[in-house]
DNA sequence: CTCTCGATGCACT
DNA sequence: GTGCATCGAGAGA
């Protein structure tokens, strides 16, 4: 096992309505290990919520192949294809009389494996893992990932990590939806510049 | 079957 | 600020 290590959190964390988790998923650690040794791991610093009820949701219109962890149970991951190019990581978080739910994660502080996320990004900057896009291509997170049980330790999970202040935690408008763009169900960690812009 | 377009990122003006 | 690569899911015929 590596030597770096970190206590998943337990599925009960994820078993709530999705705008609390997302909230609360701020200052925990997304880890990624890869051939059992290498460790990747980056303090979640940008969250979305996304429901069953939200017309931006993936899950609005019913079950399909392709949205069908979010609804699964609780603390698996939800990785998805879109514009051609990029994964999203998602966690999937829910109250249990929701059908589904995910906390989409846009954005990370790099802890662990700095050196090896930059050496496949050569313009390695404080954007490496700032984007949904781009977080999945630094901890090399891929579809192979959807479905993945994350209150585990594995090749990817969700750990403790640091308590992030109230006032340091920040609700806005999503990003980059066109249906029901009001709902103020981002959360940011203040001040911190691996937000991603827009 | 064909067509549209997206929970993006990057290059360019 | 704008344009677009790139492709699978979903919708419609």
């Amino acid at each position: 096992m590596p030597k770096v290590e970190y206590d998943p959190l337990p599925r009960a964390f994820y078993a709530r309505d999705t705008v609390s988790v997302a909230k609360e998923l701020l200052g925990k650690l997304l880890v990624r290990v890869i051939d059992e040794k290498i460790v990747l791991s980056g303090m979640i610093v940008e969250t979305e919520a996304y429901t069953s009820d939200d017309p931006a949701s993936h899950a609005f219109k019913g079950i399909s192949k392709r949205n069908m962890v979010m609804f699964g149970d609780v603390g698996y991951a939800y990785v998805y294809f879109i514009y051609g190019n990029h994964y999203c990581f998602n966690a999937v978080a829910k109250d249990p009389s929701m059908s589904a739910g995910a906390v989409l994660v846009r954005a990370l502080q790099p802890i662990d494996g700095i050196d090896f996320m930059q050496k496949v990004r050569v313009r390695g900057d404080d954007r490496i893992t700032s984007g949904p896009g781009r977080l999945t291509r630094a901890l090399f997170i891929g579809k192979e990932h959807n479905g993945i049980d994350l209150t585990v330790k594995g090749p990817l999970y969700i750990a403790y990590y640091a308590n992030i202040d109230k006032e340091y935690i920040v609700a806005t408008k999503r990003i980059g939806i066109t249906k029901a763009r009001d709902k103020p169900w981002r959360f940011i960690v203040k001040d911190n510049k691996y937000v991603s812009k827009r």
